[in-house]
DNA sequence: TTTGTTAGTAAAGGTCACTAACAAACAAAA
DNA sequence: TTTTGTTTGTTAGTGACCTTTACTAACAAA
């Protein structure tokens, strides 16, 4: 049997993925049972793969709706009672799934046995390299609920010192795991490309990195790297109700942002999708930015460059005033994107005693005014619900997708 | 048995798609084969879905590359010789593909026979109602060639009337084809959405039109519409080397755009993807545009308005600037798209007198300087090859993807 | 108690792609 | 000329998968 047809014959997920002691280094490998992996070009489709789509279908309908039985289930879904039952038998056995008794509320019939995710069978771990001066990790259970946060300090820290410190917090994490590990993930800076080699960070001095593979053969564990802004666009469709046809703009040091176009991630011809912070904003100059180019949108939107104009700022009206310039920056670079890919939500991510209030509300306004109200009408705009966590929730979304096929 | 069940059991495409006789009214009704319908999300996966998805890369993978035998295909789809055998025989017997003889170069053992898709065995009927005063119909064979051309003039049809002008060239297409007609494609102006329908189309008079619905009805005939700019996006995918990550913008009476991101065309929220005329470009002025606003990019584009500025031009350098202007302003308002989804290829369709040449270069350089060069430093700003007939050629690829499954 | 409904399971059947094995047809080496 | 090895395409049989059909269990309502 060849390396291809054995990992052809290896579907689903073995329940025992992690061991839950926490030791650094016994889980299986990184793997995919994602339907969307067989979805590519080219990529013919076996019985199979039809059955851990299927199986897909039916973690995804418990994930989103608890309290499901079979035949629920089999209605949702479109297949047979039989075939969802054969699939939840698997799943049970497998740990990711549980019986939670019969339904109570009184109905004709016989009463059906109630089943869920068995959302604290498994724990994820979410790593956040996005801060400046800190690593922040958490590890959760499948519904994102935060067990457990580590924080280290990375000052100065570049280069391979960086990767040994994003390798230690994981450690830590994953010794913190009170439960196996599903898998890892990782919002990183930079560009990031579909393997996880981190293609360019400036910041933190990687080049060509394969982090990815280098933290799955340190922690023997499932691991998935991506763009931070990208995962966060993510975590905001899954967990914080944001649609098919959505952008999410992160400020902070920089500006980045990640898109949701149809439903799917948008990774871009070069893996550097959302990179909106060095495109040029307007057609009246601006202020010098780090890249050589004048008025990019972070010069407008970058917290420190907002916090250095505030702190010029002496009455209430001057402050609303930046803010204000701020949103309508961002309002006029991000119009032709609402309008060429018709979104119906942009969300924002960031200090939210900054962007939430005249900022937002500039975004909005100029966002309504420079395009056309008949294709934008229902346009939202509006902050995150995520707050801080959203990166590690992120991760959270990209282990679900990539190990179980939910999304 | 329910009509869901029915259709679920039916797949493949009859091979008596329809008469070759010319009637206007005898065929069989839409219906599609392709996988993307199955992969939708909810979408269950049977073993017949999986067949006739094989049944696509199969034909897929003899619509790129002619000349190949069932080996070749087995090695190219990653299916075994059986199976390619069995499907083949099936597509044989449809008349979608033909055997071509042996294969006559000189090589160890048994001679290969060679296979290709049976590309006049059936045409395609593609309309194009984009043009201002009148509707362009072509039938094609299934490579795209025109076969037979009707033009029909328009000046001044709206409503019921331009409806009725449709069919009357379809029927007269439909007249003219030499051999079953495997579907037919449209590209209309305006908003279009999935199943078909003209939600608003100003200059046909057009809302809420369900135009698939009454075309097919009519012809009794597979038939899809879609927006002429997103159809042309996918006739350069196809047909005119187009990346997978890609924007097409039309210039026109108005300025449309289609997009390609991921390798998937791009619909958004509200169907109206790719509508960019009425995004404003820069932050000083510009002309009055029949919306309302001002410095809305088709008054920087539109070809009427070109031709009104260039009518007052006097020198050769006048004339440039002028082009250079709209080429500058092209790349103002696509630098944030370009960005955002990382594209790799801008391609532009219209008269070619006019935007191929300072225009298209002046776009090239503004979306370069106001993009940061490492990420979208191999981006190719470049005119579409593929003329006049691009919608025509857009159908095809519709009408192929709808039917086959092919893309 | 009877009737009707719903949940879940068991057995049998059809579809699909796979493996194994083989004949046909050729080139090249012996 | 014969033998060997390669490649093509087919036949036969197998296992995976989901369906249909039919059943039991468990309940509400009449």
């Amino acid at each position: 049997m060849t390396t291809e047809e054995a990992q052809r014959r290896t579907s689903g997920v073995s329940a025992t993925t992690a061991t839950s002691t926490g030791e650094f280094g016994i889980a299986n490998p990184a793997r995919s049972t994602a339907w969307a992996g067989a979805v590519q070009a080219g990529a013919r489709v076996l019985p199979e793969h039809a059955r851990s789509h299927n199986r897909a279908l039916v973690l995804q309908a418990l994930f989103r709706a608890e309290g499901l039985s079979r035949a629920d289930l089999a209605r949702e879904v479109g297949l047979t009672r039989v075939t969802i039952s054969d699939l939840i038998s698997d799943l049970i056995n497998e740990n990711l799934v549980i019986e939670l008794g019969v339904r109570t509320d009184s109905r004709p019939g016989k009463p059906a046995t109630m089943l869920d995710i068995n959302r604290n069978g498994f724990v994820v771990v979410g790593l956040d390299l996005s801060f400046n001066s800190r690593f922040r990790g958490a590890v959760t259970n499948l519904d994102g609920t935060v067990l457990h946060r580590e924080e280290l300090d990375v000052t100065g820290v570049t280069g391979t010192e960086a990767v040994e410190a994003t390798a230690l917090i994981l450690e830590r994490l994953v010794a913190a795991a009170t439960a196996p590990i599903l898998g890892v993930g990782v919002g990183s800076p930079g560009i990031v490309d579909a393997t996880g080699t981190v293609l360019s960070a400036p910041n933190l001095g990687w080049k060509d990195l394969p982090l990815q593979q280098i933290l799955s053969m340190r922690a023997q564990l499932p691991v998935q790297v991506a763009n931070d802004a990208n995962i966060a666009a993510l975590a905001e469709r899954t967990f914080g109700g944001g649609g098919a046809d959505m952008m999410l703009v992160r400020a902070g040091r920089g500006v980045g942002s990640g898109l949701i176009v149809g439903g799917q991630q948008v990774y871009g011809s070069g893996s550097a999708a959302g990179e909106i912070g060095h495109v040029m904003v307007g057609t009246d100059g601006g202020d010098t930015c780090v890249c050589g180019k004048s008025g990019c949108l972070e010069t407008w939107l970058a917290i420190p460059r907002i916090e250095a104009r505030l702190a010029n700022a002496t009455t209430e009206a001057e402050r609303e005033a930046i803010l204000r310039e701020a949103g309508e920056r961002l309002g006029i670079a991000t119009a032709p994107i609402v309008g060429a890919l018709n979104l119906g939500e942009v969300v924002l991510s960031g200090p939210s005693e900054l962007i939430d209030g005249p900022l937002i509300a500039a975004a909005a306004d100029t966002l309504r005014d420079r395009t056309m109200a008949e294709f934008v009408g229902d346009l939202s705009v509006r902050m995150t619900t995520l707050g801080r966590d959203i990166i590690v929730l992120g991760a959270v979304v990209m282990v679900l997708t990539g190990q179980l096929g939910v999304y």
